[in-house]
DNA sequence: ACTCCCATTGATACATTCTATCAATGTCGT
DNA sequence: ACGACATTGATAGAATGTATCAATGGGAGT
């Protein structure tokens, strides 16, 4: 898998919002950057025992706020929490063999929804836009 | 609100799909035929009382299988059902303040992701795409 | 129209994911 | 070092959906 961009210092961009550098929080923030891939919280929850499942989800949440991290919709309904970068506006890539999640961004995807905005009643705000793919690389798609 | 494009008779897709015209699913396809607006599978049971819950959710599925009714996740992370129309794709506006959806598609969409597919590793085979729109129509944001 | 098979139902329990509550604890500005 | 108050963790509860299984009923074949 290529090297993700770099992703940004979790603890830090806590404390910027006005968030105390707790333990659990820093646990938190450390195991996350290690991840390269999707993660969810029940999962992170049986990684941290020492780590409280509500501080778990809290903490979820306010990196979700913080954009540093983004939920995504798998196609079978199943959420995905990735670690991605802040600030710029993105999409996904997801494997629907392996769940392997990529992130890109391309500005005409932008240039599109702006075209589109004249033919849909009302102003966009905001979109979501995820593709779902064959990533292959993972063992699934390879085998195609 | 513009009407909507001819919507399917439930009742009908799923017998073509094999399934029985149970009284408890004509009576969930007859409702569903009413509804313009999104919709949640608690807030059927609700509706229907005579129908049990684990029916209410087996048929929603069914209906999702079959391609008659999408599942759209809203920005907070909320879920909602709509109606929508089989076998061609298309994609939905959500009104941020009211939930309003209204199905939309264009080849413009279709021509840019594949367009796209030359720069992102892997093959594409699916996307989902969601414009969160201001609608103007409902009180709320009329009143801007 | 009757019968019979088996798809379907509904009640209930369970699963998953997340939020609310609240007393106890830990951070950080002073 | 102190104290205010943000944060924690245990637990209960909410929201949404699935599994189980005995009882029911649709509809194909006669």
């Amino acid at each position: 898998m290529a090297p993700k961009a770099q992703l940004p210092d979790l603890m830090a961009v806590l404390e910027e919002r006005g968030y105390r550098a707790t333990a659990p929080r820093k646990t938190i923030a450390r195991l996350l950057e290690q991840k390269q891939e999707g993660f969810t919280a029940e999962g992170l929850c049986e990684e941290l025992p020492s780590v409280g499942r509500a501080t778990v989800y809290r903490t979820i949440k306010l990196l979700l706020e913080a954009g540093a991290v983004c939920k995504l919709a798998l196609l079978d309904g199943a959420q995905l929490y990735i670690l991605c970068s802040i600030g710029h506006h993105h999409h996904h890539t997801v494997c629907v063999k392996c769940d392997a999640v990529e992130e890109f961004s391309a500005a005409s995807v932008e240039r599109l929804i702006s075209a589109i905005s004249a033919d849909i009643p009302g102003e966009i705000v905001d979109h979501r836009l995820e593709l779902f793919v064959n990533c292959g690389l993972c063992p699934a798609t390879a085998g195609e």
